[in-house]
DNA sequence: CCTCTTTCCTAGGGTCTCTAGGTAAGAAGC
DNA sequence: GCTTCTTACCTAGAGACCCTAGGAAAGAGG
């Protein structure tokens, strides 16, 4: 009989758009063989398990967002650069809620020794917060504070947590017009009055 | 044969637990029949299906997290309400991770209808903020970053996120002074200079 | 003591993950 | 053009889980 041709790649990229499509729960190992026109054993072959399924896709995401994320900032600084890192940041997750809620996974060590996402994501991220001149541990406090309030308000908007009365992206822009602030302003231990 | 005398209320106690210990995702419904020493469709006349026994886990840890923060900005305003709020609503997750996760669920209105936790997390949050003297639409978006900060940072802390080169509790410290300073020099529109 | 409610049961269908072992398609070497 | 080797794909089947239908018995209320 006619073979399909896949591999681990293709495979990896199909069960991506039904991530985005149905949400990552909905990427199953016999829906993705359903959807390719095989037979669900078959997949095995080309994925250890269905967690390895999901950990493909959560780094083709992180590869695909920072590559979106450093072309963003390219040449910027400042807020410029921040305001570039965060909507390419937010755009890239409404395009890609599945892929974007897979990178969010938690992971092994030794799942993401071999990739570049992640280690490019972190180098983003100090380098765009050079601009603000903070030294240690401040630049580490820093950088939890942005990935927190980034992560924490897209799941919250992918999730309809945030109800209509109020515009979502004009949100985000006076959040992000918060976040420079404070990253210019940054509290120095002991600075904290009331 | 002996009963076990379950109740809903029971039964969605014991559920809390196991995704304390274990994960949210790790609550099934033949899990928990194995536990509680019965037979997995004994448990359909306590609880609808899965999804709704996850909803009733997420009803009540929102119930018990806004009890946890209820008591502790009482009597407090301006930074001390503040750190109050965020410190309870952060050790109440950190307590609770399961609940704390269905807790985040994307809701039916009609799941959310009957209960109180989530109805009086909103009024916590607008108490807290009273101090700030902030209008909207200003006051909603300082209210989506304060969730989005602390749930991200949350997520972010229970998934292992951040490196163990700083201190977590430390950088949350930070976090708040920085998230009070935003608040009391909210940028109105239009104030956005570089 | 009888009746009614409700807790729990058995039986069974459907979906899903994953393993073991086999077949055939297509590329590589002669 | 034939053999050989790799590998994409298969069938068969075990085990876990969700959920429904219908029945039995424990315990509460009359």
């Amino acid at each position: 009989m006619a073979r399909a041709g896949l591999t681990t790649a293709k495979v990896t990229a199909v069960a991506a758009g039904m991530a985005d499509e149905a949400g990552l729960d909905k990427v199953t190992v016999s829906a993705l063989a359903r959807r390719l026109g095989v037979k669900d054993a078959s997949l095995y072959s080309h994925v250890k398990n269905l967690r390895d399924l999901r950990v493909r896709i959560g780094l083709l995401g992180s590869e695909e967002m920072t590559d979106r994320i450093g072309a963003a900032v390219a040449g910027r600084a400042g807020k410029d650069a921040l305001v570039a890192f965060a909507d390419a940041y937010r755009s890239y997750a409404l395009d890609h809620p599945g892929r974007y809620a897979a990178t969010q996974m938690r992971f092994e060590p030794e799942e993401v020794a071999g990739s570049v996402g992640f280690r490019r994501s972190v180098e983003l991220t100090y380098g765009m917060l050079r601009a603000y001149d903070l030294a240690e541990p401040d630049l580490t406090d820093a950088g939890r504070l942005l990935r927190s309030t980034f992560h924490g308000y897209i799941h919250l908007e992918l999730g309809g947590g945030f109800n209509h009365s109020r515009d979502v992206g004009e949100s985000w822009a006076r959040t992000l017009d918060a976040l420079h602030q404070v990253l210019e302003n940054w509290p120095s231990r002991h600075d904290g009055s009331k």
